[in-house]
DNA sequence: GAGTATTTTTGTAATGATTTCAAAAACGAA
DNA sequence: TTCGTTTTTGAAATCATTACAAAAATACTC
């Protein structure tokens, strides 16, 4: 957890119990989980954990640049602790979301909106069937 | 409604009167605009109009890929009837959605994920403060 | 053109993610 | 320890979307 905290706290982050532990989920796991998967999960550890918490404090994380915010399927939103530029893949088969490296990272920045004053977040995703669900339905 | 309707056709889509009448309403209008604002809209055309159908109707369309879906304040599903390769920039002062040219349109298609068996739909956005809601808090 | 099958629309009810809000708990400073 | 501030909690409300079955429109056949 100590990489956690003071993750958080290079962000100006407050390093609450739930809030390390929230990070510290999102750091070791890179599945992009939503907020039910991370509630379920925490609530194991920190069983007086609210899901208004975790809400909360993915606001917070968002806020402060932390985590990524993802948004693709319309239906749940996705969390990433992985920040540096890369785009996504979701399979709307299994519902994995895959993470996907870009040749040329400088690209989304070289096309920020002229009208764009302040730019606070830039998304990449790609939808499909993965290889794996593909060659199951064979 | 003469192009809508073609347009319906030239994708396989029966042209229905309402059909026809959410599609002609996102040719003529580039705001990319939400189930709501379309249904408030097209209710005074079409008065027996049920939000349902409006719902049914943009999924059909998205399912053909005659329009896109964008998902990018993670609230509300966005419509484009434009559907030539570009980004978008959403205000979250104003909420406006602006298209966003590329400098290099193949870049999308170039990065697709390797593990992707097939890819449906791409999309790039962008979320900031736009220049005119940046003038106004002056 | 009448009759029948199929597709589409409609409206209500249900679902489920997210937000609101005020009280309780934890924390920090003096 | 005490007081003020921040954070957490949980229940209730909100609101976009979906489910579903009946009604309406459309297409197909004789």
């Amino acid at each position: 957890m100590i990489v956690a905290r003071e993750y958080l706290q290079s962000f100006g982050i407050r390093p609450s119990v739930q809030r390390v532990a929230v990070m510290h989920y999102l750091l070791t796991h890179r599945t992009h989980p939503t907020v039910d998967e991370i509630y379920s999960e925490l609530v194991n550890e920190i069983p007086t954990l609210s899901r208004t918490t975790v809400y909360n404090t993915l606001h917070l994380l968002y806020e402060h640049g932390a985590i990524l915010a993802l948004c693709i399927d319309g239906v749940n939103t996705h969390f990433d602790g992985y920040t540096s530029p890369h785009a996504h893949f979701m399979c709307s088969q299994c519902g994995k979301i895959y993470d996907v490296d870009l040749d040329d990272v400088a690209f989304v920045e070289r096309n920020t909106p002229k009208n764009a004053s302040i730019v606070t977040d830039a998304q990449l995703y790609y939808k499909g069937v993965c290889a794996t669900c593909a060659n199951k339905s064979n």
